[in-house]
DNA sequence: GCGTATCGCTACAGTAATTGTAGCAAGGAC
DNA sequence: GTCCTTGCTACAATTACTGTAGCGATACGC
């Protein structure tokens, strides 16, 4: 009764010459999934904590993109509540030197 | 070529924090926004060069997204198109070990 | 049994974001 | 002038997202 998401070889929004690289760019883009993967980085944490962590976003659309994650085998349910897979702690190595961007880059943006 | 600055546009969706990365994070899950960066990740484009890139894409939504990414200083508007800026290459660089995980993860994601 | 929590997850209507098509004005080449 | 191309915009249709409420299941103490 969700709307199943398709899986990431399908097709996949942006995505026409089935590249990986499209299909995950694609994925990271939708709203609140690179955010869901930050807050996850260093813990598990059950739906609504995660709720509580990403500013009380709707249940809907994490839902979703949980939902996502999970079949893309970035995320993964457990007694302890979503956690990172090895791959998705794999994608979070890639977050550090974005973590460090981000400082920079805000000292520039501000202006 | 450049025709006019956009108005400033500073509230950050997801950011109530003012913690950079989440300003980072949020600017990075628009969509067509990883996609850009990536596109233009060796070369510059034109405006319409961009469009063909991204699979035709509505240009209404490149347009806003160009804009948003000239004024995090991210892109640039040269007499060659757009193309990343000093910082936009610093964020890219982000994004090679992406590419590789990428290859990685489809090689999973089709199970 | 009760009531009261929590969990993951969903329904639904309202709102915001995105798409698709068309077209503008300005500049350069012929 | 006519053709190109450039960056960029208007506008309605469609899709994605939000916000609130609540479901069934499980687990507690009573």
């Amino acid at each position: 009764m969700p709307k199943q998401v398709p899986p990431a070889r399908r097709n996949v929004r942006g995505s026409r010459t089935g590249r990986p690289i499209m299909a995950l760019l694609d994925l990271l883009g939708r709203r609140w999934t690179l955010r869901i993967i930050w807050e996850l980085r260093e813990t598990a944490l059950t739906s609504r904590a995660l709720r509580t962590a990403c500013d009380e976003a709707s249940p809907t659309i994490l839902q979703t993109r949980l939902t996502e994650l999970r079949e893309a085998g970035i995320v993964e349910l457990t007694d302890d509540g979503y956690r990172l897979t090895g791959l998705g702690r794999e994608l979070t190595e890639t977050f550090t030197p974005l973590h460090r961007f981000a400082e920079r880059w805000s000292k520039r943006a501000v202006d």
